[in-house]
DNA sequence: TAGTTTACTGTGAGG
DNA sequence: TCCTCACAGTAA
């Protein structure tokens, strides 16, 4: 029905349907008269107006005790109601519209209240239109209230390494009958007929694609993970995106500019040291300069190479071990850093700004080990460390002018507001000790004693006293764990660490021999792989790996050491979400609390809080 | 032909 | 060594 033609006493009718409903099925439809269903790319139009097939059958299969057996694909129930709401009005001056727009609102409102499952492909999206188009009308905390499905997201927990690009996708892989999707794309009148129609068949394929991916995730042991982790995560990700950064406008201009002259400056001192004119961004013009030129690689032992077409590498590693032959390395070392700060963190942010705001475009579905990433900017890759650059100062005179430039500091707190972080501690390096069973390495996390874990480690492994730990000791110990935990080489050690192969894997060979139980976790993890097929998180999270017993050296030794890694990782992924969760829900039934979510950086989460309530808050 | 789009590659920031 | 995203150059 169309919500427009209603009469008041059919309204209120309506309203008692839907608290009596078992579930809803919905899609956003834009502009253009496509939905969340059709695979072209959504979100370049405005959203028109939500679709929901109100589902009302008494013997629905109740989701936890689903058996596939009774679902029957054309059995499209006559008490279900398909129902049609505008959300874009053209004139609402006129009384009647006003009438209308309410009782949209109110049905919308009525089904995230209700506690019915909302289900959605990208619900996500769906949620943040919600608050975004009625943002006076609904807060956060009631969206957080919500009970929503996605199917998406139930595909990519049962296999995280193909993330279904669109609805159709979806329906090819994980739908039981092999129905195509209808083709609903009439940008002609409001609604007709036909893709009327065909939405109504679409929404119904994706209720039951959603029940065989429910029982799915039961089969296998992810409901729990589905239910208590991913689902809520969808709002939480939902009032994120609806939440803006205040970024500083006029600094981001004024270091813009800064940071394109010094890029000038070295760009000029690189071409007269290099004899010639070329690209300094372009690292094939670089290496024919470096080593066909300059033949630099030829007075230096073992340079890194390229990885796919093994050629000698500009990188970093690399330009540090050219310095003293030459004074180009160090100019495009800084050219680089400059360059990076100026693109990336600048002037892309910049890119991202909208009247003076940005705000993330959060990826639930985007990793293979559960993971959350960003983008549109990428918040969670924001650079900590500020640079110095020496700006020159040119109506002055001769004076030079050093000036930090940190890309955090960019972002700027509301005002009456503070931003606090808080964060696990070497969270990684904890459930690998837990994994492990590690008996040195538990001691050292439950030791009182034990300020720093690494430089502890340091102490420990070596046999020196902890206040003769040096930082390079500690920051040595460091990346020896988690190069050898997630397998590196010798080679790759010793770029690491600026060291000599050979002592690179002396320090492997006595790092497994002090702690054995560590080696044996891995070794466990491959085998169970081997078996199995898949490796598996604290919290049931699964990664398949097909190449774990391929015959393929290079292929095999990845994938046992992406098992491995997706282990302690995925479980820290499974910790991170959690804390997220409960956290999240803590301030949403909070009466007082007004602290938003602003990121998270995997183990970190970033709050914007009001002044007054920090303490309380922490 | 000139200009745009796409995929791949290398590099470097985060964890 | 794993998992990401952004940017720039290059060739198709
Ligand atoms: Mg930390």
């Amino acid at each position: 029905c169309d919500i427009r033609s209603l009469g008041y006493e059919e309204k209120r009718k309506l309203l008692a349907t839907i608290e009596k409903a078992v579930a809803f099925v919905t899609t956003m439809i834009f502009q253009d008269g496509s939905s969340q269903l059709n695979s072209e790319q959504v979100l370049t139009s405005s959203v028109k107006g939500v679709v929901v097939l109100v589902k009302n059958q008494t013997d629905y299969p109740c989701l936890p005790g689903y058996s596939s057996t009774d679902c029957t694909w054309d059995a499209a129930n006559e008490d279900d109601k398909l129902i049609y709401l505008k959300t874009e009005w053209s004139s609402l001056w006129e009384q009647e519209q006003q009438a209308h727009k309410k009782f949209t609102w109110q049905v919308l409102f009525q089904m995230l209240r209700c506690k019915v499952p909302i289900i959605c492909f990208n619900a996500k999206d769906f949620l943040r239109t919600l608050l975004q188009v009625y943002g006076n009308e609904i807060s956060w905390k009631q969206v957080a209230d919500s009970v929503v499905l996605d199917p998406r997201i139930a595909a990519w927990l049962i296999n995280p390494s193909d993330t279904v690009p669109s609805f159709e996708c979806l329906i090819q892989k994980y739908f039981e009958k092999p129905f195509s999707v209808e083709t609903v794309n009439t940008d002609t009148g409001p609604l007709r007929n036909t893709s009327y129609q065909n939405l109504g068949v679409n929404l119904e394929k994706l209720y039951n694609v959603m029940m065989d991916l429910a029982h799915d995730l039961q089969v296998q042991g992810l409901w729990k993970l589905f239910c208590t982790l991913e689902l809520p995560l969808i709002k939480i990700l939902a009032v994120m995106e609806t939440h803006k950064i205040h970024v500083n406008k006029q600094e981001l201009k004024k270091t813009s500019e800064i940071l394109g002259l010094r890029l000038k400056e070295l760009e000029q001192e690189a071409h007269q040291v290099a004899g010639e004119r070329f690209l300094l961004t372009s690292s094939h013009q670089l290496r024919e300069v470096l080593f066909e030129k300059l033949k630099l690689h030829t007075l230096c032992e073992k340079v890194h190479r390229t990885e796919i077409q093994q050629l000698v590498s500009t990188s970093e590693v690399v330009l540090n071990k050219l310095q003293d032959l030459h004074p180009l390395p160090k100019i495009i070392l800084e050219y680089r850093q400059v360059h990076k700060m100026k693109s990336t963190y600048v002037d892309g942010l910049r890119m991202c700004m909208r009247k003076g705001f940005i705000s993330s475009t959060w990826n639930q579905t985007g990793t293979a080990t559960g993971r959350l990433s960003a983008k549109h900017p990428n918040i969670q890759g924001i650079s900590k460390h500020p640079i110095r650059i020496t700006k020159k100062q040119y109506i002055k005179g001769k004076e030079e002018e050093i000036v930090t430039i940190s890309p955090r500091t960019l972002f700027v707190s509301k005002k009456g507001y503070t931003f606090l972080a808080a964060d696990f501690s070497h969270i990684e390096l904890r459930i690998l000790a837990d994994l492990s069973s590690e008996p040195e390495l538990l001691k050292l996390f439950q030791e009182p004693e034990t300020t720093d874990i690494f430089s502890s480690l340091a102490s420990q492994w070596k046999g020196i006293p902890s206040e003769q730990v040096k930082h390079a000791d500690r920051e040595q110990a460091k990346r020896i764990v988690y190069s050898v935990v997630y397998g590196a080489g010798k080679e790759r050690l010793a770029d690491c660490l600026g060291t000599t192969p050979l002592q690179a894997s002396q320090f492997i060979e006595s790092f497994m021999q002090k702690y054995k139980k560590i080696n044996e976790f891995t070794k466990k993890t491959i085998e169970q792989c081997r078996n199995k097929g898949y490796v598996v998180s604290i919290m049931g999270r699964k990664r398949p790996l097909a190449n774990i017993n391929a015959q393929d050296y290079k292929l095999r030794t990845q994938a046992e050491r992406q098992a491995v890694n997706f282990v302690v990782q995925g479980s820290a992924a499974d910790l991170c979400k959690m804390a997220m969760v409960e956290i999240f829900t803590s301030v949403v039934v909070s009466p007082n609390l007004t602290a938003r979510l602003i990121a998270q950086l995997h183990d970190e989460l970033l709050f914007e809080v009001e002044d007054s309530q920090i303490q309380e808050f922490s």
